[in-house]
DNA sequence: TGGTCTGTCTACCAGATGGTAGAGAGATGA
DNA sequence: TCATCTCTCTACCATCTGGTAGACAGACCA
């Protein structure tokens, strides 16, 4: 069995811990403690917390690139079935990994420099994604909206509804296979029924 | 002009920066800082970090309720309407003070007592909601579905546009009026869609 | 053989963290 | 007048924070 590489191992509890529990709020003694080394063999290969957090992003960022792109092209050509291709991608590993999106939502509270840094990795995706989205629009094959916003919001609900396990339990899901395979249905179900154009 | 007491001062100022950058991450000093006081002070009015965050919780937790329940009460019988009276209710507050929801969201990372605490106060308002959207989806007024998930998913739409304003900076939306009004008029199609029962 | 390079470590450091102890100023009431 | 109560403060403290300096052991190479 071939052991993965300290540096290697590090990003990977960087990402968990960030994702979870905020970048603030982690110290770099946890890290290290999670991976089995001393902080200073993190400041090895990672000179400052803030380097950490710039290669954390963007192993994250290319990650969901890559994933979102595959997602993309294997899908037919109508608008719904390519949405629902990319929530099938990402909803498993999202949801296996909350800290994915969770970092991804992490942005929001980083300084300007960081959070700069993450979106210009993924504003070509969001820009072709909006693109593509005001030409369905325009062929009659999505619900004529704000192209932008439409996207901003079916974002914004496949990510919430990954991140937050808590409001799940509220409504009393159960983290099973069976639950998790009826929440990834309902979420298509929703998109689909807030993106499709309305029937004729 | 009344002064507003320094307890209440200190509430408000937690209250912004745990929603803003996390609950770990702010510390009693800044919150002090932002009152005009000393943290022994803080120290004096709740006496410990944990009992700070209990009672922001709470005041979050009881406005919120309030806000919509008389947003529920105030609309017609017909739940579309009933679901965008919530929404523009909430939206504004929302929207304005991003740290309202994001304190909410700040639950997934707290520890299970505190979690559990919030819970308490929301959980007969998620019951009910539930409770009432299987009655609205049975007289087919909305869409069918699991009306936990799709009270899940709505919540998880307005709750993520409304605390992560990079999302809406990626997509070129501006912060002006006109641009609120329209991300609200939007929210609101969206979720009409989603929830709406299919045209027969 | 000796020298350099790699990766992890121990030993520190200055500053921040949550929290304790208790002083002191002003208002209130006997 | 004196005592008490309310509020904010200064002075500390142990612990944790991100980060520096450098020792040491093993691998690689001459």
């Amino acid at each position: 069995m071939a052991e993965i590489p300290t540096r290697q191992r590090i990003l990977d509890a960087a990402l968990d811990q960030f994702g979870v529990r905020g970048v603030e709020a982690v110290s770099l003694d946890e890290i290290a403690r999670a991976v089995g080394v001393r902080k200073q063999t993190v400041l090895y290969w990672f000179p400052s917390k803030d380097a950490l957090v710039d290669a954390v992003l963007e192993t994250v960022a290319a990650e969901l690139v890559v994933v979102i792109d595959a997602a993309v092209r294997s899908a037919t050509d109508d608008p719904l079935e390519r949405i629902d291709a990319v929530v099938r991608a990402v909803f498993r590993p999202a949801v296996r990994r909350p800290a994915l999106l969770g970092l991804v939502r992490e942005v929001s509270r980083l300084p300007a420099a960081q959070a700069d840094r993450l979106r210009h990795h993924v504003q070509p995706l969001v820009d072709r994604c909006v693109e593509y989205m005001a030409l369905e629009m325009d062929k009659g094959r999505l619900r004529r909206a704000d192209p932008g916003l439409i996207a901003a919001l079916a974002y914004a609900t496949v990510t919430g509804i990954a991140t937050e396990p808590e409001v799940l339990r509220a409504v009393d899901w159960r983290t099973n296979v069976v639950g998790l395979r009826h929440l990834r249905d309902e979420l298509r179900a929703f998109l689909r029924a807030a993106l499709a154009p309305p029937a004729e």
